[in-house]
DNA sequence: GCATGATCATGC
DNA sequence: GCATGATCATGC
């Protein structure tokens, strides 16, 4: 063994020489390193390629702390019980910071036995320490241009499970409890709230496996995590110091069970309440057709509309009118998506399994009943793996076509129809628009503002911008068990 | 009367 | 000025 410049036995040594690299760029590594420019070029490219996702942490492992790269449950730094972790975080549009990606720790094994117990899983031993090494993100550079920002030695113990200890254990056995169940294929990580079951390979099926608890039904390889939304509050409060963020829901530390319990208490003591009383109970005068998710916030006692718990497990409120006779009023919108990039993006990277993969939603259902809407009920949800998989690949398989085909139009003074396929054709999601005004751009021919208000094709037309939407008779058959 | 294309009030 | 979280409303 080389000498190395620090002493690989001492996380604090490791953490000490690792405040050398802040400042400096993946690039900057690599050159120190490499002498000779056409190896320099050759590891520039190697690792400069967007499809190599870990390989800015293989770089900083291999020239940097100088380490054997290694593939296997133990930590990195061996002796040491150091486990080295090299991800983004990214500047949002108000300048605020968000993480760039979840944190994967370690695989999911899924043909050997599972531990029962969290402390004595690979899993635990792994992550015990980490390193954590934030680089601050800019898209439009070569990700090696990117600069390393912060290092720091994260305790599982004292900085993460203390206060979400009961939450992540319990994460823990639900995706264990599945697993023994046979049931690693039905596996989301919308099941979880804050360690979540993220898949791993590039493509699923490429990763299939079988399972040791099921054998016949082969499973995604996934790894545990910590999700985006957890990461995102993480580094906003023990990298940056920031303790302002976020409105708590909970004060204390619980189960996934005892949180949603509490939260579903919260809203369910107004149950059966007209939404009139609640807006004037909660002095909500707004217009607005969000009035209530508003609503819903003030209820939670939430004053901005950023709960800690919600962001930290990827949960979205919605809200859902029934009317008298049990149907849903409306299906359920989200945002506006680029269609070229849409058509041109694989399932498992779409923003629509990037949604359901991950989100899990708090619906909270009002049912008409004569001229208002009454209070009926608060359900904690994520789409079932097997209908991303199936149903609602489907459908986004049919929009990616016609998209790719060519839309075509049929323009009226009052609407103008497109070949998309209707929502009455697809089973969870479909298009529809979502824009100030309709606007498109056919073979040449402008309606509308279609600066503001319309999206590229891939054949160059412009239709008005479009969502993705939750239909809502696929909505209905989900609650309804629920009431 | 519902499906589907169109649109809105608000906050940041 | 645009994203958000929705609801509105025409015409089949």
């Amino acid at each position: 063994m080389n000498y190395l410049p620090y002493d690989e036995t001492n996380p604090v040594s490791i953490y000490n020489y690792s405040q050398d690299i802040v400042g400096k760029t993946f690039a900057d590594i690599l050159s120190e390193n490499i002498t000779d420019e056409d190896d320099y070029e050759t590891e520039y490219a190697r690792y400069n390629n967007p499809r190599g996702k870990g390989s800015l942490g293989e770089l900083v492992e291999k020239y940097y702390f100088y380490l054997e790269i290694n593939n296997e449950s133990r930590p990195d730094f061996d002796l040491a019980n150091v486990e080295l972790k090299v991800t983004p975080y990214e500047q949002n549009k108000n300048g605020s910071y968000r993480a760039g990606e979840r944190l994967i720790l370690g695989m999911i094994p899924n043909s050997a036995p599972v531990p029962d117990n969290f402390y004595g899983s690979k899993l635990y031993k792994k992550i015990h320490t980490i390193l954590l090494i934030l680089y601050l993100r800019n898209r439009d550079i070569d990700r090696i241009e990117n600069v390393i920002k912060y290092t720091q030695l994260v305790s599982l113990e004292s900085d993460i499970l203390k206060e979400d200890f009961e939450i992540i254990l319990s994460d823990y056995e639900i995706i264990t409890d599945k697993i023994k169940a046979g049931l690693a294929h039905e596996l989301s990580e919308s099941d979880t709230m804050y360690l979540g079951a993220a898949t791993k390979g590039a493509t699923a099926k490429k990763s299939l496996q079988p399972q040791y608890y099921n054998p016949d039904i082969p499973a995604k390889r996934r790894a545990f995590s910590l999700k985006q939304g957890y990461m995102t509050a993480f580094i906003n409060k023990h990298v940056f110091n920031n303790t302002q963020t976020y409105d708590s829901i909970v004060d204390h530390s619980v189960s996934i069970d005892e949180f949603q319990q509490i939260v579903k208490a919260k809203i369910l003591k107004y149950k059966g309440w007209a939404s009139k009383d609640l807006f004037s109970e909660f002095n909500i005068s707004s217009k607005a057709k969000s009035k209530y998710a508003m609503l819903v916030y003030a209820m939670l006692g939430i004053k901005s509309n950023r709960a800690e718990e919600f962001e930290k497990s990827n949960t979205q409120i919605k809200t859902i009118r029934l009317s008298e006779n049990n149907n849903l009023k409306e299906h359920m919108s989200f945002p506006a998506i680029n269609l070229i990039e849409f058509a041109g993006t694989d399932w498992e990277d779409s923003v629509i399994y990037e949604t359901f993969s991950e989100t899990r939603f708090f619906f909270i259902v009002f049912q008409e009943q004569s001229d208002d809407y009454y209070l009926k009920d608060a359900i904690f949800w994520n789409m079932p793996q097997n209908d991303l998989d199936e149903l609602a690949y489907e459908d986004w398989q049919k929009y990616v076509d016609e998209i790719n085909r060519g839309v075509d139009f049929v323009v009226t003074p009052s609407r103008t129809r497109n070949s998309l396929p209707k929502p009455s054709q697809t089973s969870v999601i479909h298009l529809r628009p979502k824009a100030k005004k309709s606007a498109h751009r056919i073979q040449g021919k402008i309606y509308g503002n279609i600066e503001r208000d319309a999206d590229l094709l891939p054949n160059g037309d412009m239709m008005t911008k479009q969502s993705f939407w939750l239909n809502k008779e696929y909505i209905l058959t989900e609650i309804i068990n629920y009431y």
